[in-house]
DNA sequence: GGAGCTTGATGAACCGTTTCCATTGAATGT
DNA sequence: ACATTCAATGGAAACGGTTCATCAAGCTCC
């Protein structure tokens, strides 16, 4: 029991909670009815209708989540799972997604699977008990499949998993689009930060480097691995990978560096410093992810920005049922933007 | 096995849901007793209580937790408002909390303010016809005053609000030690780059500071304007800061500064660099929060920790009753403490 | 003009729990 | 031994909506 507070203030007089009986009586016409007017259910007069909503409103009522949701199959809340919410990326996924179903009237329900594929199947599980009207999922990086009760829609946001309805931003365009913003210029010789190489995000990326980098001569042979550094996508990651791309005599090493993610490309940022070599002035960098950080380095990262907040809106939309489920195989990708910065220029002459 | 495309793996097979009565028949006892078992209420049998159980766990049964919110008065469910979901110290607040109410059966939703008053309001209006149990509110920083239903019990954290009870940490002890710290280095000019004078844990943190320059001869003289400057949490407002502290002759600008924010703090450390000044050779920094971020930095940010999870959890425990609630104008302060990183070392000789 | 439809509204059943009250059998008091 | 408590359990009402089976009334169409 809480501390009955001396406090009068604070809280609201507690009225004799109005149901929908009540309305119905005011109203003068039956709950099964006002039901209808609450669900926006076509066989109301617009009349009848128009004077229900004004009861309801006189009356301040508000309908109980708890008995819609047992009688009807309808809870108001969707789920959301993710593998950490202190990533940047992912919380605002979660701001995002909050947003899209607050304007359906929806309510979101967070949990967290650490990445842990046992967490992972635990969370869906209490989603599924709470009845919540559809999941969104960031899969954990294991390698797994999930159970879901038949009818419960889940869609799978960001590492888009066969199988499974999915959307995610275009990475493979989206890298494309940033290689080729410094193949415009004039750059050549142009590293790759690639992400972990189980991660089917990172496929993708480095597929839209791969697929810019073909389009010059001899493209494909200078983006060998010379110019290609694997590495998680954390900042020391992006450090040690800048390193390793940056440490070679100043003809031979890149004159640009595109980054799997914005935490690499402050890394590589950082180990370009470290070596002396001026940003934009003798290396260009392009970030990818367009987290709030990219925008509070010195100079500002230049990044390839993920949609999040239409990926978010998209996959409540569907949830909700107000756009069609993609296909299991076939991901709705929506296509990012460069956020120009100040960490791109053309390059020096040899 | 990667999941076929005829997905017969996806879906838990449609199992006729198991009810309580279906329990109940079982078990060859009343649905009261079972769902008494369910409650752990004191006036059943063991042995009794341990034959239901298994029955429960045979059957796999989950209660539903629409008819238990509605009948009862518990929903398991708690709410959590937050200015900023984005906000690395919030995000980490709402996965902590998220990780306490889990281990309590609870689950969370979460909605953000946008440091916005009405919305507050309209989120907690939104919270208490889902029938949470408890709200851990964040308030956005407009004065305002929360209407609630009676019995609901909502607890302010961090900023912490007259007449609500809260909890957070002990901003102004924390950075009494960080100064402590610097101070037992033997730096004697500190300086301070404090949050918004009218932020309420900006005024305690410098309090903090003031505090700790008190113990040192002169110190409350030299703690004067020229080593405080107030700015904004953000890291451009840190690094404006910095500036400002550090344009000066060698022996007159302060050989530490102590930012209120890990934000600033970084903020501060680029504004250093670009002035040439080599950190920690020339200048010590330490900043406030402990965000991951600051130990990403080169060299790792020297911070004051704040307890973010004991704080969530302790939030999470006063709600489900686990612990009293603080008195109204007695906030529960929680100690923060240092975490060592490489921005700190001894003053240069002069 | 009456059979067949359609439309708008009704009222009761129902969803799956919790909780109240009644009941029972055992334990206790005298 | 009998009245009185008490603890443990059964049975049913209640919670506050949604939905389904009905029904009355207004139309259409030969």
């Amino acid at each position: 029991m809480p501390p009955k507070g001396e406090d009068e203030g604070t809280y609201i007089s507690a009225m004799p909670k109005v149901g929908i009986r009540d309305v119905a009586r005011l109203a003068g016409v039956s709950t099964g009815t006002v039901s209808r007017v609450l669900n926006d259910h076509p066989s109301v007069t617009d009349e009848l209708r128009a004077r229900v909503r004004g009861i309801i409103e006189e009356l301040g009522y508000l309908p109980d989540p708890s008995a819609r949701s047992m009688r009807g199959k309808v809870s108001r809340l969707i789920g959301i799972v993710i593998p950490d919410l202190t990533n940047p990326f992912f919380s605002e996924l979660v701001q995002s997604a909050e947003q899209a179903a607050a304007n359906h009237g929806y309510n979101i329900i967070v949990m967290t699977s650490f990445d842990h594929a046992a967490k992972e199947a635990d969370r869906i599980g209490q989603l599924t008990s709470r009845k919540v009207d559809g999941i969104i999922l960031v899969p954990c990086n294991d390698f797994h499949t999930i159970k879901l009760p038949k009818g419960l829609p889940i869609i799978v946001v960001d590492r888009l998993m066969p199988g499974y309805s999915g959307i995610a931003a275009d990475h493979r365009n989206g890298v494309r689009l940033g290689v080729e913003h410094l193949l415009r210029l004039g750059h050549r010789r142009i590293g790759f930060i690639s992400g972990p190489k189980h991660s089917v995000p990172a496929k993708d990326r480095l597929r839209g480097y791969l697929d810019a980098m073909e389009q010059i001569q001899d493209g494909g042979q200078m983006a060998g691995p010379s110019l290609i550094a694997e590495a998680a996508f954390d900042y020391e990651s992006g450090r040690l990978a800048g390193n390793y791309l940056l440490a070679r005599a100043r003809h031979e090493r890149p004159t640009a560096i595109f980054a799997s993610s914005d935490q690499q490309a402050i890394g590589c940022m950082r180990a370009a410093h470290d070596l002396g070599i001026p940003i934009p002035a003798a290396l260009s960098v392009v970030g990818f992810d367009g987290i709030p950080l990219s925008s509070m380095t010195t100079p500002r990262l230049t990044t390839v920005k993920q949609p999040i907040q239409r990926i978010a809106a998209a996959a409540v939309a569907i949830l909700l049922n107000k756009q069609p489920l993609p296909g299991l195989d076939d991901p709705i990708l929506l296509s990012c933007e460069i956020s120009e910065g100040e960490t791109t220029s053309a390059p020096q002459p040899d």
